[in-house]
DNA sequence: AAACATAATCGTACGCTGTACGCCTAAAAC
DNA sequence: GTTTTAGGCGTACAGCGTACGATTATGTTT
């Protein structure tokens, strides 16, 4: 009987993603999203519950894209590299989101996928539900955490230049690996990192 | 000649803090800060440019308590599990803040002396210049990452209750893996974690 | 003791935010 | 064509960060 509905929450999300994308995170308002999508500012509340919800569904989106289907034929160290760096190309997408990711995500229905293809690679290399809880744990912590780095704290920024030339007297070490780190890339990084950790998780699995 | 100043920095930087750990950090204001001094909101901005600057001090005091002394006797395992835990804590004592930390990590001085007493054990443990870029980031990434996950993500958490209950058809290992996570203490997560990341660093050193 | 110079203090105001409320209106059902 | 119902939106309010200018309290100088 009433009139039919002009919004969803996908139009939602996809319009707060383009505003954050083109104009950063604090351009992120109620008003901006509505005169993306051409409506009035409280016709907004009629499809979500306020900002909060805007939020989580732009976190949903990015989670999401880093659920992508990965072979299990290959070993699992593969399989979870593979799943990290969806996780790390789905975030890069939208870096403006970085400090909203990890206060959303246990919420998200599409970090639940990616959790639970993590899980299974994690059970097929043959670790057992406790040592999977270690695990899984220690892979987001790093995922996150060096994900967070690379955009927020980046090797390659002018944060890198400024270390390196602090006064070498009182940061001798800083000086001399800001240096080094300048021909790091990010890719570089990211994997040797990743496979540090799995290194440490294949030392684990062993002896048991 | 003129009045004599009656606020500093670091009474700034504490009152801002005492109200996040109050109230929040949605609570942190201006006027809120100001209150807390006991003087006028704008007399606030004869010590601080503004409100990023007041978030950049509280970030500083943060860092600033995680650069404890560590002797150098020990394994570089057991220091560098030192300065973590060291850093860990430092942010356990100020939970709300921990969206602000990564963001402001760069230039953040208290950061600088935690990061340099991370690099001197490397350079103790025998990663030389191009190998501690690598090992430190990593270790920066879980750390931190771990941390977030830990404040608000945590395991003890209703969330993991809720994972817990999900169905099991469409998510086996998450509900498994969620049972299993609620007997497992943040201390115990987090060193094994940090034990994982360790003997990863130890296997790309031995070779070489 | 009195006057001065100067920087700290603070009241006001502006544009922004999220969102509660209520009127208006367009479209489906009869 | 009338009725019903939910979507659309204009207005308003409290709170935010902070720019501006007037005021005030102080150490120094006379």
């Amino acid at each position: 009987m009433p009139r039919p509905r002009s919004l969803d929450h996908d139009s939602i999300a996809h319009a707060a993603l383009a505003i954050v994308d083109r104009d950063g995170f604090g351009a992120l308002s109620m008003r901006a999203v509505a005169a993306e999508l051409g409506v009035a500012t409280m016709s907004l509340y009629h499809y979500v519950t306020g900002r909060e919800e805007v939020e989580r569904l732009m976190v949903d989106c990015i989670f999401l894209a880093a659920d992508v289907p990965v072979p299990k034929t290959a070993s699992w160290e593969r399989e979870i590299s593979k799943l990290s760096e969806a996780m790390r190309a789905a975030i890069a997408e939208h870096p403006a989101l970085i400090p909203l990711l990890l206060v959303r995500f246990k919420t998200s229905p599409g970090a639940w996928h990616w959790l639970e293809a993590l899980l299974g690679a994690l059970s097929r290399a043959g670790f057992d539900a406790r040592q999977r809880v270690f695990a899984v744990r220690t892979l987001q912590a790093y995922v996150i955490g060096a994900v967070q780095s690379e955009h927020l704290n980046s090797l390659t920024g002018d944060s890198t230049s400024t270390l390196a030339s602090m006064p070498v007297d009182e940061f001798p070490f800083i000086v001399e690996t800001a240096r080094t780190a300048l021909t790091v890339s990010p890719d570089q990084e990211f994997s040797r990192g990743l496979a540090t950790v799995l290194d440490g998780l294949r030392a684990h699995l062993k002896p048991r």
